[in-house]
DNA sequence: CCAATGTAGTAAAACGTTTTACCATTTTAA
DNA sequence: TTAAAATGGTAAAACGTTTTACTACATTGG
């Protein structure tokens, strides 16, 4: 039946060799210490043989190091995240490391419990999307010496690193091109938080249509509120109300589903006399009818350079100081059909 | 600086008390070992004081048991899997659980290694989406005493615990739904495997064919072309040369979307005169113009039935055998405007 | 010839728990 | 009165590694 998996004390028993010695050997500082060709040679054969693996945990306990990374997001269920998961996975399998993701649901205590509970659990780095009053917990978990990435967003006056896009120049080319395809009245939907992604973004459109010689027209929604009534209800009004506007600008993903089907619950018609731009992209905006421009984030290139900086962090040594490091990436303009005028 | 986290031992020196009644009182044995009130009240004030957390590591390493589980699935960035993973994760972290998220791209390699690597991290349970050629891998973990819980496909022959829907009735009632509505040359586009999911899904859509006295089309794709131009052009074959198919039903998610980027490639108001129905549902097919008609799996369920199921298994006393449990769900088919003739 | 150095390893502590087996006392029962 | 049982604990082994500090012997240099 279930049998013991091999341990190193199994090998020394049947080599007749000291624990240390296989210990040293099996983690390559045989040469290092002067064990002998043959016996170096013994112990990997035999290790190889019965395929003896390291007990990660007891190695764990040893070394304080656990070989899990923890990705942090709002919401696994969402693409968005859950694309970005996708790539941070495989790289850190191709590296020993395993993820463990969750979901923060942007609300502060329950990152606050996520935190504590894996840094308990000692997991070697966090890559954090954080949501907006962690500041002060990332700092400490970065004081005590924890690899921390941020992605998507990053916090005013903390020196932290992290991945992000231009969203400032993303939102004002966004809005550029909303403008320059003629339309005169552009709404800016957005979520009510002091998060700076979110606050670039509007900057970038408000400066845009300022530069325009537009008004600008901005709602901003509770991030609870979207999905309910009252969510709803706002971006009814907006539409409905102010008759004059003719094109809107949604600053993130999940604003835009919903978004998308009040337009539709509105009128089936109007989809096709608003002009329509989003920021992140996804795979239905394509198909639909009309398809969807979008202000596409680069999810691979996040994904990869949020592991660059990770892997830099992780083999940092104990003294040696690593330079902040943060990288800006740009966001492409996908223009399709829903941002064109009069289609 | 970076200051240890307080150990049993610690507490031990500063209560003057035994390591070992430490131990007990702590796992809420205390009364059980007969010891007495007072020290119990002592040992858990100051440990509450101090806010000692067990180590984990050296708990799991004592005891076998990591508190991990992992959830393997096709791709974690398909909003299918994403979803339930989001299910599966609220539910673990409620009692204590992290999971572990990994894709397995339905390769057979990759399930495996993934397996053995995760065997050998000794996490607690697997709740796995199975790639179809890994029935023995799964039957040794078994044997080796792991839960194991699969979803949403299950093997032949192999008895284990699993959560499905009716997949071979929701096919069948999907296919006379469109039936119902006056299509008359419906076609299935399935994934050419031989998994048992899909196999039912086959079986229920010819058998409403056959009983309405009609002729079935089915086209199989290997899982690899789906998004490479050899399966593109499959399916435009389809819809084009046999110009009689009125209506299609794709029998998975991933299928629907690269078809529908096709249909609209071939003609853009095609889709308006072809009936569409789809295995699993999707945010945006309610907002797609037409929207989708789709059969839509009972995700939240599904999600707390597989971890009812892995808590059962997770309990479980070494000796006692506990009984197969396998669930079948009912699927919800959800018409929408595409399944209807003539919009 | 003797001290220093090199070679080829090994013993044992440590990581932080859980758990088995034990030990004094005291109480109970016959 | 005395053996058995209950009370209130504790010592120490064990989980499987890594790593520090050692050892015994051989070689070298002066």
């Amino acid at each position: 039946m279930k049998q013991k998996r091999p341990s190193i004390k199994d090998i020394a028993k049947a080599l007749n060799v000291s624990i240390t010695t296989i210990s040293f050997v099996l983690n390559g500082k045989g040469e290092e210490r002067k064990i002998s060709k043959e016996v170096i040679k013994k112990i990997e054969d035999y290790a190889e043989e019965i395929n003896y693996r390291p007990n990660q945990i007891a190695q764990s306990l040893r070394t304080g190091k656990s070989k899990i990374l923890v990705f942090m997001v709002e919401d696994i269920g969402n693409p968005f995240f859950a694309k970005i998961a996708r790539i941070i996975e495989e790289i850190a399998y191709q590296k020993g490391y395993k993820v463990l993701f969750c979901s923060t649901e942007n609300n502060d205590k329950r990152s606050r419990e996520l935190i504590t509970l894996f840094h308990e659990r000692q997991v070697d780095g966090f890559i954090v999307i954080p949501s907006p009053g962690i500041q002060k917990d990332i700092e400490n978990l970065i004081k005590s010496d924890v690899p921390v990435v941020l992605g998507d967003r990053y916090f005013k006056g903390s020196p932290m690193n992290h991945v992000v896009i231009d969203n400032y120049g993303a939102s004002k080319k966004g809005t550029q091109h909303l403008i320059d395809n003629g339309f005169k009245n552009i709404a800016f939907i957005s979520i009510d938080t002091k998060q700076m992604q979110m606050l670039d973004r509007a900057r970038g459109y408000r400066d845009a249509v300022d530069e325009a010689g537009l008004s600008n027209q901005v709602l901003e929604l509770s991030f609870d509120d979207i999905r309910k009534q009252k969510g709803k209800d706002s971006v009814k009004n907006l539409l409905t109300q102010k008759e004059n506007i003719d094109a809107v600008f949604f600053s993130t993903n999940y604003l835009t589903q919903t978004a998308l089907e009040i337009i539709k619950d509105i009128d089936p018609k109007l989809i096709y006399n608003l002009g329509i731009l989003t920021f992140d992209d996804n795979d239905f905006f394509k198909i639909n009818t009309p398809s969807i421009s979008a202000v596409a984030q680069p999810l691979q290139e996040m994904g990869e350079e949020l592991m660059r900086i990770m892997f830099k962090l992780l083999k940092k040594t104990k003294d040696k100081e690593t330079p902040l490091m943060q990288t800006v990436l740009e966001a492409t303009l996908t223009p399709r059909d829903s941002s064109k005028r009069n289609t």
